[in-house]
RNA sequence: GCGGGUGUAGCUCAGUGGUAGAGCGUCACGUUGCCAACGUGAAUGUCGAGGGUUCGAGCCCCUUCACCCGCUCCA
């Protein structure tokens, strides 16, 4: 199976370099890793996608839960951004990728460092209990390592485990301690307790006892949560391990910032650095004021946005799955929080499924079959702090046996606007409205489907490509009419007898409406095939016939059938089929 | 980033140190007249790049780049 998806991958590949969907940018020069160029097909493959997007979730979405109309407006932002943009939204600071790689030769296991929990155990009365309860806080961890000199020795980290989940990790919470009892100086520990558990950075502080009667006290943590600033000048810096495998030593956490930089002005100074968005949605957040002073829009509404965005990803893989450069298709969905809703008014909680759904049958309508389109709650244990519910909309790609994220859409509360407020206005609600019936004051809460549009092209491009090796051209591109690239061919059979002048006009005529193609060149067998690989839905052929009583034939792609219809009404015909 | 693999025509690939090849595709002309038809002909290569060994390198050595697979990640 692995190899069949494999090579239809491939195919897909080579098809999409051969009919001018997809080139990898810059190969004349050898390439560049996580860059993508769309040929003539592709580039109208997509546009179609973004318009479709556009008309349907901006100029016109659907009715809201309980047939609630509301609007939509969109923004087109700038992509550099002042820079405390990105502090504000916490991508200065977090939006890194923390990573530890084992050293031992055979190992060489590649670890993110918040997906490896480690235990340590120290001499108890080094830390006392209030220092520990204090740990809980927003800070976490920072109380537990106040004295550097002891978490110097790198021999007080004694076991760690790797995990996919908090709730696995707290499942092994027991096992874990048990086992760096077991590992801390060859010595059984007798009793563990655990005293507390946290979610998040620090997981349990424990105390243990082992057979000559000396006491612990232990904590159990996300490798990535030790704040590298308590350690600013250690020579071993080397803070991390053993590893969850095979217990060798860890390597250095290598922070990789994911977000490109670069600078405005003449001076290349730190003053001046700014960053290529990593996301659109923050332009949105950014101008949330602007566009209510001066677009009358009323709570709910949403504001739209398409738009490039750049994550340094530090392995792109997968065709143009994950590019460095991509296109973001995002909504910020601006909502009453549950507690003002008055009865019978759509909550946030109802407008965050409302959106969920709307876009699963999004995805629907374009072609997309339901069973490879898989949505995933995600657990409370997998949420950022500040969301309140997330569903990624996941679809089977040929590449992987696990379904691949193309969009999310997340339940925000108020913490984008909030944050805004807290670091542009110094103040959390600057940006709060006021509700016209209760008068309350309130920042609004955001739903935020967020979308990616290369990554969608890629799915419709791979649901597309259909082998049939009954047909004279096995492979071909079966695209949603709405989506595909050219949405008709117009041939003269053969080229003379006065069929040219036949097929032209009605060639000129369709293009005025609709993307179209004109061939009189090579058998019509093999201009039939180019079209089906570029997923063209219709071909008016002009034969003999045509001379006699008007008439042309009309070729569909999917089933090669054919009928005949009077040359006049090919536009016509063209609008009755693609017209959804 | 680490490990493994692959780079020769638009595509698929052959070419084990001695003149750069095939099939398909593309283009032209002819023929045919509704499904990659047939005939004839043509164009297309920094052999991924740079360096080295050699009388001579697509082939051997070194470096580098890109892509693929795995670890890992995600809109």
């Amino acid at each position: 199976m692995a190899e069949q998806t494999g090579t239809t991958m491939e195919k897909i590949v080579a098809l999409c370099k051969r009919r001018g969907f997809i080139f990898q940018s810059s190969e004349i020069y050898g390439g560049i890793g996580g860059f993508w160029d769309y040929g003539p097909l592709g580039c109208e493959l997509k546009r179609n996608i973004k318009e479709a997007w556009w008309q349907d979730m901006v100029r016109n979405p659907p009715l809201g839960p309980k047939g609630v109309e509301f609007q939509m407006v969109g923004v087109d932002c700038a992509i550099i951004m002042n820079s405390k943009v990105w502090v504000a939204s916490g991508h200065v600071g977090g939006f890194k990728d923390p990573m530890v790689a084992c050293k031992a030769d055979g190992c060489k296991k590649l670890f993110r460092a918040d997906q490896v929990w480690t235990v340590e155990l120290l001499p108890e009365g080094v830390y006392d209990e209030t220092g520990f309860d204090a740990s809980f806080t927003k800070e976490g961890f920072s109380l537990a390592v106040r004295d550097i000199s002891l978490m110097k020795n790198r021999r007080t980290w004694i076991a760690s485990t790797q995990v996919d989940g908090v709730a696995e990790a707290l499942n092994d919470v027991e096992s874990a301690i048990n086992r760096a009892g077991k590992q801390f100086k060859s010595a059984q520990l007798k009793s563990t307790r655990v005293v507390a558990r946290a979610q998040k950075h620090t997981l349990a502080l424990f105390k243990a006892v082992d057979d000559d009667g000396n006491r612990y006290q232990g904590v159990v943590s996300r490798l990535d949560a030790i704040p590298r600033s308590q350690f600013p000048d250690s020579p071993n810096r080397n803070i991390a391990g053993p590893c969850p495998v095979c217990g060798g030593d860890l390597t250095d956490l290598r922070e990789f910032n994911l977000m490109f930089d670069t600078h405005t002005g003449a001076l290349r100074e730190e003053a001046n650095r700014v960053y290529l968005r990593p996301e659109t949605a923050q332009g949105i957040f950014v101008n949330f004021k602007n566009v209510m002073d001066s677009s009358r829009v009323k709570i709910p509404f949403g504001i739209a946005q398409i738009g490039k965005a750049f994550r340094n990803e530090i392995n792109p893989r997968n065709y143009t799955f994950r590019s460095r450069e991509f296109e973001q298709m995002e909504i910020e969905f601006f909502c009453k929080p549950d507690e003002l809703c008055a009865d019978g008014e759509p909550t946030a909680m109802e407008w965050y499924e409302f959106w969920r759904n709307t876009r699963i049958k999004w995805y629907e309508s374009l072609g997309i079959r339901s069973d490879k389109l898989r949505p995933r709650q995600q657990g409370a244990e997998e949420l950022a702090h500040y969301s309140r519910a997330c569903t990624d909309i996941e679809y089977m790609f040929p590449f992987s046996n696990e379904p691949q994220e193309l969009e999310g859409v997340a339940h925000r509360g108020s913490f984008d606007l909030n944050q805004h407020g807290k670091f542009a206005r110094g103040d959390e609600n600057a940006f709060a409205v006021i509700d016209d019936e209760t008068k309350k004051k309130y920042v609004p809460h955001v739903i935020e489907p967020s979308a990616g549009a290369d990554r969608f092209t890629l799915a419709v491009i791979t649901e597309a490509y259909t082998v049939d090796e009954t047909r004279a051209s096995p492979e071909f591109m079966r695209f949603h009419p709405r989506l595909a690239p050219i949405k008709a061919a117009v041939f003269p059979l053969v080229a003379k007898d006065g069929l040219p002048e036949i097929a032209e006009p009605i060639y000129r005529a369709i293009k005025t409406q609709f993307p179209a193609q004109y061939d009189a060149k090579q058998s019509i067998g093999k201009r039939y095939a180019r079209m089906d690989e570029a997923g063209t839905p219709f071909c008016f052929t002009i034969d003999g016939q045509s001379k006699e009583d008007g008439t042309v034939t009309v070729r569909n792609r999917d089933d090669a059938s054919q009928s005949r219809i009077d040359r006049s009404r090919c536009l016509d015909y063209l609008r009755d089929k693609l017209t959804v």
